[in-house]
DNA sequence: GATGAATGAGAATTCATTCAT
DNA sequence: GATGAATGAATTCTCATTCAT
């Protein structure tokens, strides 16, 4: 990853630091753009470089290798769906479970929706890199969220989903929302996604605990 | 090219298209042992050939190109699981749906769990390629298998599964044996796997249309 | 060439000569054909044996290489043009040389003017394996016809045409040709391009004569 | 690919564009030799680049295709062959059109006469991709040079010729220089073939008008 | 920090030719 | 005579990575 140092003085950046951040950013942005672009079968560090406006060379300051930069580029994504995931439960939290799980899976869908093919594409190299677990996470913060609530919730006590339902129900998600990405979304409306799967999360969840 | 002459009279092979098929096969053999062996990167048309025992010619001769092997062998994989699901449902008519949806999965799991290096990589070529919606035939064939059941089960009529919902199952489906068998499989046995996916199933397909 | 072998004993041709002949025939057209459509370049043994409606080994039954196949079918057709050019100038003998020699040259026009990228391919193919000398042979026999007229014409004593006058004016009358027929064709009409030549020859020949 | 940044303050070449040159000339220079030596056939991209002192890829950094550096080389040389006839023309201009026609054919013999398995090569290589018009460009410069000529030569009023007898006679003199050397010249020597050839312009252009 | 020229291992693909049937 | 499956050497071109400046 980055070779910049860090300034371990204070919160405050440097110059120094401000350059990595913005050449980072850059060579994200670039990255993202040509995957979008041209997929990634085009993709090579020339043409990053030269998109983000750098030299091949400053690329490898930053970044030890191509596939590092593909992987933290899908890092830094996931990181924003997270993000998203977890404010929509945050801000969703009064209105009941049923509510909050649906508002996350919207953010989860808006953040693997926008730019498909540079999702598809990231998700794919996060699958060959043998990084696969990471990309469950969004949803499993929904479970773990879920398992947070107090009480029964339709009668159903959440605090008992077991760890191999919630890894079921989060490839599920992701792998619902990757193909319909992936697929160019043209046989489901986004709208119609997301009451599907928030179904598909809350019929599997009660379901499996009314009967277990 | 080898453009095998068919031989009219029958259904019996004549040696020039017996020569086609042992070739194609041992083609994808080879390739599934090198992918299963060395991973999708280290795969090179050379290898195919020589571990195939033919020329790399030869191994033109069949396919145009070394993405068409891959293509080819997937679509034959999925050949095989869609038959085998094919056939665990026309077996378990009988003892109702519940069982025979749990069987085909059974079916599904074992077809994409053997050899998981194998069907993990197979299963991202097709979709890199675009051919992603091939992937989901056999959930598919669930669907349909159960849609043509007459009458309610459990008290709801599964006559009435819309499209948007049989998509959203096969995707969360797959989806899950994918990231398993891509995963190691090591967080869920395939027992447990069988069972939540059946359950997942079940609960979607029944809360939805109790409620919808 | 043809492995075939001869019947040495009559004109009459053996059943055997006759398919020989018809394989040989076939070949041509298939090739040319073939460089007509497709250009040089995509011209390939198998693609002439699939065409010509034999089998690749057969090709190779009657000519040792695909080179050979190239450069009998240039002479075939060299042989054509020539023979034409010898018509013309025979037929002709009577309205005197400058209306042979147009003759001539309008025989050599349509030689090699129709099937324009054929007869470019061909001569392309004489020339890089060192044949360029033969594709003179036409012009040459209108400067041997010349040379054979008994008595000054327009004043020149034509029977005193030196060799290295008649390399030249060869040399140049085939490259005009050449040139034009793989250009297209389309800045001079056939029927300039043939007044021309034929003024080119003549005032070559008379002009040097006069003076030298 | 090399990018060679243009120093906008003046006409010294920075170090950058040196390099360029340099390796373009080398490039140039090895594909030369190598046509010279062993023919346009056994040219390959890898010995291109051992002779030039580079690697393949840096070849691929200057040029796009093996083709696109025989083109190249061809205008480079067609080029030097030009700028000789016009300087010839332009030193011989108080001598006279004839003599002044002469020096210029003697510069495009030369031009193409040296290095002749490398003109012939290169001369069917743009022949070959379709360029084939761009070799008349220095007769060309000879036809618009007498053209330019005030007043009536040898009787005949140059200013009148044709563009289909420009047309012509180009082709005529590219082309019995092209066949003398790829023939290998020694049919005839260069002084004669000069000699002759000015004879075929001079006589074409003034016969021809005499009688037009 | 930045650069980009140079590298060269390596990959896919082609196709003339052979030879067992 | 005819076949066409098999061959594999040979070729072009790509691109991640390095390193001297």
């Amino acid at each position: 990853m980055a070779r910049a140092k860090r300034d371990s003085t204070s919160g405050r950046r440097t110059p120094r630091q401000q350059r990595s951040v913005q050449a980072v950013e850059a060579i994200f942005e670039a990255t993202a753009r040509l995957i979008e672009g041209q997929g990634l079968e085009a993709l090579t560090t020339a043409r990053i470089a030269e998109v983000a406006g750098y030299g091949v060379g400053t690329v490898y300051d930053y970044f030890p290798s191509k596939n590092a930069i593909l992987v933290a580029l899908a890092r830094h994504e996931l990181d924003k769906t997270a993000a998203a995931v977890q404010r929509a439960l945050r801000h969703a939290d009064a209105e009941g479970p049923a509510t909050a799980t649906q508002r996350a899976i919207r953010a989860m869908i808006r953040g693997f929706g926008g730019r498909r093919r540079l999702r598809g594409a990231l998700l794919g190299v996060m699958i060959a890199q043998g990084h696969s677990a990471e990309l469950a996470r969004s949803v499993e913060m929904i479970g773990e969220f879920l398992r947070r609530q107090e009480g029964p919730i339709d009668g159903a006590d959440l605090t008992r989903i077991l760890p191999e339902r919630l890894y079921v129900l989060s490839r599920a998600v992701v792998g619902v929302i990757r193909a319909w990405a992936m697929e160019g979304g043209a046989e489901v409306s986004s709208q119609t996604l997301e009451i599907e799967l928030t179904e598909l999360v809350r019929s599997y969840v009660e379901h499996r605990l009314l009967r277990a």
